[in-house]
Parts: C-alpha cells; structure tokens; sequence
DNA sequence: CAATTTTCTTAAAACGTTTTAATAATTCGA
DNA sequence: TCGAATTATTAAAACGTTTTAAGAAAATTG
C-alpha cells in the first residue's frame, strides 16, 4: 500500500512548534497542556490533515481496541442480527470489530482462527458459533486462561467460560404451555438436529411442560429435521405418519415450521383448527405466513450487546489487574407471539 | 489489555543464536536463510510459542492486509448473503475483515466511518451500502483520490468509481417477460421505494420488457411499498382498487411478493389463476410460500467475492505504482426461478 | 526576592517488527 | 590455494506512536 497519509505526528509537532510528545498529549489529553500549545497544535493538525496511525497506538498501548468477532451462519435470520447488535453495541463503546467466519459450525481450523485474532492483538473476542456436535471440545479453562477475555453465545456451561444465551428451555416451555392453554392433548416437536445445543434445551423445555401438565411427551412425538422448511413438510409428514392423533406442533424454528404449514395445506389439514402450530425466532415473515404464525421471539440483536457489555466488563477488569475475571453467565427471557396459526382465527383481510 | 504474549521475536532470536533479522527472514522468507539456522528458528519458535505480532509488522510494512466492509441492512437477507461472500473470498487472499455497520442508508457519519478505516490503515474498502437518495453524493473523483483503493456494491456509475453490482435492469425484463410470455397483459409492479436506485433499475427493467410487448407501462401500475411484507399487502390493495384489470404482479423483493401473496388469500383471489406473482431475491423461504414463489435470483455472494477480487487487484495494481488505477464496472446476471405463483399450478403434497 | 512547589515541555527510550548497508562465511573456478 | 563471486548473517535504522525521567518555566509561598 502506498501511503495515503503520510503525514506523522512530528510533522504536527514541526508545525506547531512543539515535540511530539506534546502533541500526544494534548491530542489523548492524559497529561495536562497549556491552552496556547493546545490551540497551536489543533491548527496545526487540521492545516496538514493529520491523521494519527492506530496501528503504531495500539503498538505502544498493547491494545488495539478492537474486539475479534468469530460467527457462523450469518447467511441465517438469527446470527446476522446478533452480529447487528454486536456492532451496534461495539461501536458504542468505542471498539472496532474483526470478523472471521466459520464455514462450517464444526470444529475445524479454530486454531488458525484464534491465531489471527491474538497476533492482532484483539482485545476481546466474541464466538458466536452454535454449539453443535463436539466443536467446542477445544474450550477448557486451561486454554481460556491463555486467551484474550471471551464471551460464548449460545453454549452449554463450561468451567472457566463466560456465557450468554437465550434461555431457550424457557422459551420451548412457553410455547408449549400456550398449546397445552389452548386445549391441545397430543404436541409433536419438530426439532433441529439434536447435535445442536439449542435443540436439545427447547426438546427439554417442551418435555417439561409437557411432564408438568400430565400429557405424553414420549419420543415417538418428536421429528428431526435440519431447520429447513423443505425438512419441516416431511418431518410433519413422518410424525402424521407414526401419530395420526397430532393436535399441535411446536417447530424448533419457523422456516421449519414454514414447511410444517405447507404441508398441512398440502394434505388437506387445517391450521389451527385440525393442528395449531406454534414457531420459534419470529422472523419478520412469519407475521405473514398463512395462517399467521404464532412463535417464541428471541431478542437477538440484545444478545450481542450484552455479550459486547460483559466482554468489556471483563477487559476493564483484566486491565485494572484482577487476572482471574469470574466468568459470568446470562441468560435472556424470550417471549410468546400469539399469532394464527395456535387459536382462534381472527385476523381477516387488510 | 495485559500482555499474554510477551515473547517477541528477539526472544527468539536469542534463543536460536541468532539476530532478530534472521528470524524475520526465516519467517517470511524474503531472503535466502541457511537451512541449518531455519531449522533452529522453527524449533525456538516452536518451543517458545512465538508469535509475530501483526500490529508491529503492519506497521513497518505500511499495510495491514485488512478491508474495510461498510454495510448496512445486515439484518436482511441480501446484504449478509453478500458479505458471507465478501469473508470467504477476503479469507482466501489472506485478509483480515473489518466491519462497520451504518444503521441507516442515509449519508450520517460517512466521514467519521472512512477515518476510522484508514486510520486503521486498511488496504483496501468495500462500500456496500445501497445507493439510497442523496447518500452517495460524497463519492467523487477528488475524494476517491485520497482514500485507499474502494469498491461499491449496487450503486449508479461515477466517475473515477469501481462498482460490483447486479443487473437489476435484466432482472426485472426478465420477470417481466415471463409474465408476458404467461399471457399475462395487466402487469402491475410492486416497486420498493424508488428513491433506491436498485429499485429505479427494476421499474426500468420492468417498464422496458412492456414497452418491448407494446403493453400498458403507465405510473398507474406501479405501486410503491417499503420492502415489508406488510407494505407488499398494502400495496396490492391499493393497486387493485386503481387497476381491478391487473392479471400480474412483479414484486420487487420476496417479502413485498410474500405480503401480496397473502392479500391475494385474504380477498379470494386465487395465484396464479386470477393473479400471476413474481417476486425477487429467491430468499430460501420463497420455495414454500403458498403456492410457492416464481422469482429471480441474484448471485449475492458471488457479488461480495467478486468484489474481493477486484480490490484485490486495484490494490495490488497500486503497490505496483501504477497509480491512477482505472476503475471497472461489473454487472452480474440474476437468474428467473420459475415456481407456481407464476404459471401452471403443478406442485402436489409432498 | 529566594525558595519551593506546581505546571508544562522535551529528548530519548520504548513498542515489535522489517529493511538496509555492511560484513562474514561459503562456494567456485582457475 | 587464491581471489572473486555468491550466500548468510548482523547491527542499526526505520515505522509512528506513547511514556518516562528530567528539566524549564511559571506560580506560590514566607
């Protein structure tokens, strides 16, 4: 690259009749400068365009403001909110944001990955890839402690580790007690792949409700699928299949539960009266699927600035010397849409 | 930030007997290095668990092998799409990704965001902000000239500006035409707002693949909405009171599509018997809509890797010293996806 | 007004690399 | 075996900041 720039803080400082280090000051204010240097040295800066170099900064500083943000599936509706909500929240605090994406939510170069955020000198790092599988064998305290502060999103507990997440037993629950609310008695789960972390809280959160009212919630009710709407249609058909008795679905996502609905089109089942339907994530199509959907919203976009707040909670806390910051762990309320798709029809036409 | 790596490279050098020089050279090898002190450098390396700080080296060599990606909307599909492109093709030249998102299109802190980045001093720039009113007015020749190497994704040509974009233009004739060919002679347009110039492009695509037949093109026809599914209902309605004759709609997004989709259920009428609807963007949910969506594809992380490269090699050219590096346009083809809700009704249960 | 204190400035030393210019160690013909 | 040519290595000088330690100037005392 050539330099666009190549203007330096000792050209202010010629210019402004003055040593650099003066200069510094009176531009980062850390140590006192007289009113008349300060004035002659802002000139200075604007007349000549000075820009100082962040690289050199951060150099000398052994900080570079800037948080490694490592995510995947940000081509789906929850991981590119959540990145919104970091970069919103980052941006806030001041920080710049280095991306990396995974390509696969599966273990991988995860090295590599972490190799380029440190010898960049990230102050902090945000992984927000899904548990799925074993790809976060790799996280231990061990290896944490030799780390950058971290924040996880969306992970089971881990000694050592900082966690923030959806509650998302919690949500499956509230999804499935409006079903069981609205008088249904037999409640498949259409599920995502069981190695995901997330599926098997809202599985368990759906059991619990269902545990809790006295109704079957046997595994014969549930139906993997991949998230996918195609997935969600024949999980739907499978589970018809094995229980023609359904009364209700709870579909671990609402592309899924897209597909479930499109099937019930298909063969002839109507929604909500034969079988009601109820979503999770509340994308914004869902208010417009036919029926309407009725889904558990999560606050995503709040997920990623909370995780950007504890992340530089933690960094302050590093600096300030307190080495062993205590890894937190939070979880975030999701909330029930009632929609169509689980009650009574209301809604007509616009 | 406290030091986790405090092993610099002189550490190293000592260790293998050998000047910090050498071991820069053994580790970028630039220059030639006997194999047997290679050797030693790796195993110092190795067993100190050394790593180069990038910060350092940026620094001496004026370039920090990082972009700069300005986007806005990462909440929707298009833009994360695109930069799901942008990261993977970034990974493979070897680039770091700095991310900066504008929450509104609008022209805001455009100065601030551009400082930011090259102070950072980052090689190069992506720009993928939609053009929307006046946001672009800053880009000129004279600007450009003081900035590092930039690309713009979907933007109106400028002098002295390389731009990626897709050709929204063919898109929409191409929509168009198949409605045509469909038999379809009313056909309305459900334009997202035209201050946008993709949306511009596409009442122009539309237009012209009318004109083209000899068919009705008049303002009457097109009814402007926001993007929102919810606008698309809207949207529809109003165009019907005007235009009860309308046989067609092209939407211009999935979601616009999806909304008249659902005021086509809502008031009897049936698609695509009664009223042929293509939308745009082929969004994964589009292939199950009810009935399932005709719409046209873009290429969207085709377009971000395509403009990785094309920085890639403005930058390059750069370095080379040539410096009036002369900017390129690029316009990728969309493709028609024919579904239902355009034509003979075929799809059965799956 | 001299003696302190306080407030500003500065030159020089970091920060961790790469590159330059010079020197030392090889290799190679003759 | 001797220079000449090549190949490896190094010490020192960048890169553009901030910080440190010290000194100068100004303000405050008695």
């Amino acid at each position: 690259m050539q330099q666009r720039h190549p203007v330096t803080i000792v050209d202010v400082a010629q210019r402004a009749h003055v040593s650099a280090g003066t200069v510094s000051n009176a531009l980062t204010g850390k140590r006192p400068v007289s009113a008349a240097t300060r004035e002659r040295v802002l000139r200075a800066i604007e007349e000549l365009g000075y820009q100082p170099n962040l690289l050199a900064r951060s150099l000398v500083n052994r900080s570079s403001n800037t948080l490694g943000v490592v995510a995947y599936g940000l081509e789906y509706y929850g991981p590119s909110r959540t990145l919104v909500g970091i970069e919103q929240q980052a941006a806030e605090l001041g920080y710049s944001l280095l991306l990396d994406l995974l390509h696969r939510p599966d273990r991988q170069d995860v090295d590599a990955v972490l190799d380029e955020l440190t010898a960049r000198r990230v102050d902090g790092i945000i992984w927000a890839v899904h548990e799925v599988g074993d790809n976060h064998v790799w996280i231990n305290e061990q290896r944490l402690l030799a780390l950058p502060p971290m924040i996880f999103l969306t992970m089971e507990r881990r000694p050592g580790a900082s966690i923030v997440s959806t509650d998302n037993r919690a949500g499956a629950a509230l999804a499935t007690q409006h079903l069981i609310d609205a008088g249904r008695r037999t409640i498949g789960v259409i599920s995502g792949p069981p190695t995901w972390w997330e599926v098997r809280e809202r599985i368990a959160g759906w059991r619990s409700a269902l545990d809790a009212a006295g109704l079957d919630a046997s595994d014969a009710l549930v139906a993997e699928a991949n998230w996918t709407a195609t997935a969600g249609e024949v999980a739907l058909q499978a589970l018809l299949a094995r229980r023609p008795d359904v009364d209700a679905i709870f579909a671990c996502n609402d592309q899924m539960a897209l597909g479930a609905l499109h099937y019930c089109h298909a063969s002839q089942h109507r929604v909500p009266e034969d079988i009601s339907i109820v979503g999770f994530d509340n994308t914004p199509e869902s208010a417009f699927f036919w029926p309407a959907l009725t889904t558990v919203r999560q606050h995503l976009a709040e997920l990623g600035r909370v995780a950007v707040d504890e992340l530089h909670g933690q960094i302050e806390r590093r600096v300030q010397g307190r080495e062993a910051a205590t890894p937190t762990t939070r979880a975030l309320q999701p909330e029930l849409i009632v929609r169509e798709s689980s009650g009574r029809r209301t809604r007509t036409a616009a």
